[in-house]
DNA sequence: AAAATTAGGTGACTTTTGATACAAAGTTTT
DNA sequence: AAAACTTTGTATCAAAAGTCACCTAATTTT
């Protein structure tokens, strides 16, 4: 079960540009840190927002199911640095969360209250290019992942998934199904299956029983 | 070309939620109010962007040009109460364009200069929320964009572009060439021609040399 | 240990899309 | 009006991706 702890200077890892000292003191006074385990669904749509999520360590997958298709839909990987956007956006409507989060790894992230959140839009320089930034790096991701879907083959985006998600674990052998890979580029099993075969033709990788050995 | 005139109070037309009436004076004082006829390129890929267009009234095609590729990839369609996303991006690296932005109307642009745009955020809250709103809808716009992509056939694809298109331009008559929707959709002719065809066989449409007729 | 569940393998088939090639009709330029 | 260009029609072929069916192997539950 996530764990709230209170705060204690953590906050330069937010960012990598000076935040004005009033506003860490700020941070520190109105905000809790949150550790939330591997695979624990900390944020389900519907949940009242009255906080929003900062990731400070850890890898955040954030969907949204679709309940026409029964599927769920794979938005973002937040990293750290990172405001979870939807949460911030549901902050403009109705303070539910129109997603669903889960931790990837062990992730610490820093909840700040939604009235600070908006004033502190105003009131610090920082805050507001930190969010900015945030929105533009989300939104050139989404970019790019658009740009592959429609002009890609599946080999392709299975090895660019790969090395992405080989990026965040930080490791060469990745821990995950063929069902779970499937799942997040939007097609089948089956697909996902032969396609991996093919790259292991290729000597890009090696499959395993859950795992995947990614080789150079 | 295009021509500038002095502004009038005619940013009421900018957003739908009441703005401070010092913005409304700031704007007046600062800003300039640009004609941009039909198919006129106003912004250029590198080009030096000291002021931020937001759109009064019309529409503006915003692409990017891949030259890898040697294609033109659609960004978005940019609509009044919008500012043109990605030039406003350009505020944070080198001011420069990364995109092409074309009327597809006659199209009235208030010009901001960048430092006002900057400024205005920590000094106005409904500057912070009008352009926090832009990005939500521009974020959505891009998502259902993906998802459309992801899970649509063609004709789906065709259906929903010449549904919006013609909701913009006010009319059941859409003045285009198949070759036109193929670039935005990030496909070829004859799969334009192909499909427009199915479509007018199931009685959706009606096919005219430079024109499509949207029956229902 | 037997049963059930989960993960993965693979062949055969279908649908969708893209590529190529050429024809024909409408428009604009000369 | 002839020539050149633009737009659209269409047939054929190939490739990519999704579907279906059924199988094997590993792991977990009972």
């Amino acid at each position: 079960m996530a764990t709230l702890t209170t705060i204690n200077g953590e906050i330069k890892e937010l960012c990598n540009f000076p935040l004005e000292p009033e506003l860490i003191a700020e941070i520190d006074s109105s905000s809790k840190i949150m550790i939330v385990e591997r695979d624990e669904l900390f944020v389900k749509e519907g949940d009242q927002m009255d906080m929003i999520p900062l990731l400070l360590k850890g890898t955040v997958r954030c969907f949204y199911k679709d309940y026409d298709l029964d599927r769920e839909i794979l938005y973002y990987y937040a990293q750290p640095g990172e405001s979870c956007l939807f949460t911030y956006f549901s902050m403009f409507d109705d303070h539910k969360s129109k997603v669903f989060a889960v931790a990837e790894k062990r992730t610490k992230i820093l909840m700040v209250p939604r009235e600070q959140v908006m004033e502190w839009h105003t009131k610090y320089k920082s805050w507001n290019k930190f969010m900015v930034n945030s929105y533009i790096k989300r939104y050139m991701d989404l970019l790019d992942g658009l740009k592959k879907a429609g002009l890609s083959k599946i080999e392709d985006r299975v090895i660019d998934y790969l090395d992405k998600k080989s990026d965040r674990v930080r490791s060469k052998s990745i821990k995950t199904t063929h069902k779970f890979i499937a799942n997040d580029l939007g097609t089948t099993r089956e697909v996902i299956s032969r396609t991996l075969h093919h790259l292991e033709n290729k000597n890009y990788l090696i499959r395993e029983r859950g795992k995947i050995l990614l080789k150079n």
